[in-house]
DNA sequence: GACGGATAATTCGATGATCGAAATAGTAGA
DNA sequence: TCTACTATTTCGATCATCGAATTATCCGTC
């Protein structure tokens, strides 16, 4: 049976239970959070996107920010009017390839946009203080490991609707 | 800089991007894996409820599934219209108050949808077998305390809107 | 140096999940 | 029985997303 923290530490279930808690409650407070500020989940998670990009100095461009989230280059180019509309982020088209597009973001949208992450980054801050760095090292390769799978099998599965397809 | 596994072990903001790299995969988990079945991520994680609830012998109500997953009530009832036709799910009204539908799953289709599920689970176990009882131990504490986070910034998000249209 | 194929992004029409408001069905108390 | 209340469903509208076709641009070849 499923016992619990007595011999082996939680179980594959209490752990799998307890992602699954997790990715459910962020997904709400994507939901939530993006509400007060006329934002749906897909345009977080592409704002999150975006704003990172940018500010590794690595623009993203439209079609990348579709593969990343997986949705269609129509799609995307509606996600970017939606963002662009409320000025958190601005096309550009750069030097060279005149057919790409870059993603900016407006210096004056840097500042409000932060406001949208930072609060969630100050209570994770303060609620992760008690882990020391080697429990942090542990954490992160949980959650590595576990992302990596996810795609694993993510890809399986894709791989088998093609299979469906292209039967 | 934001130096990395020298000194202190992954920092918060690490943690952070590690935690989103994951959820994001989660979602795109649930999209993908669903279709393969005729599912949305909306149906996903609504059948993971529902099946949970009927493993503990206490079925769902429309209504709890609705504030579990926060959607309207008019939304939830063509979620389990798409689940019931698929067969998943079964619409039951329970002796006591016939207002009320208790959702349940048949017989044949238990089986099936836990196929939904098992993969990842398998692949879960299979890439968490290094982590010790200790470990596992860490790992639960942050995705619970996380999670707990993410709820209580949630909570307050929640209240300003509510105030902003009180207003 | 123009032409044809490839690539990036967009536009268009359609689908479908979701919402808010109103309707239906049932319960409980006076 | 009448009224207030609760659980669920129906209805009409909105909007994110999709697939297919379109526009603009680049690049290799003759």
């Amino acid at each position: 049976m499923t016992r619990d923290t007595d011999g082996g530490g939680p179980t594959d279930r209490d752990l799998s239970r307890l992602l699954q808690n997790l990715t459910v409650e962020s997904d709400r407070y994507a939901e939530r959070f993006g509400a007060k500020h006329g934002l749906h989940r897909t345009d977080v998670n592409a704002l999150a996107l975006i704003m990172e990009s940018a500010r590794l100095g690595v623009p993203l461009s439209p079609s990348s920010l579709a593969k990343e989230l997986r949705l269609s280059p129509s799609a995307t180019t509606a996600l970017i009017d939606r963002l662009e509309a409320l000025g958190h982020v601005e096309r550009a088209r750069p030097a060279g390839d005149r057919r790409r597009v870059a993603l900016e973001v407006p210096a004056a949208a840097v500042e409000a946009n932060r406001h949208l992450f930072t609060p969630l980054a100050m209570a994770f801050a303060q609620s992760w203080a008690g882990f020391t760095p080697e429990e942090r090292e542990v954490v992160a390769r949980f959650l590595q490991v576990s992302t990596e799978t996810m795609k694993a099998v993510s890809a399986e599965a894709a791989d088998q609707v093609r299979d469906q397809r292209s039967r």
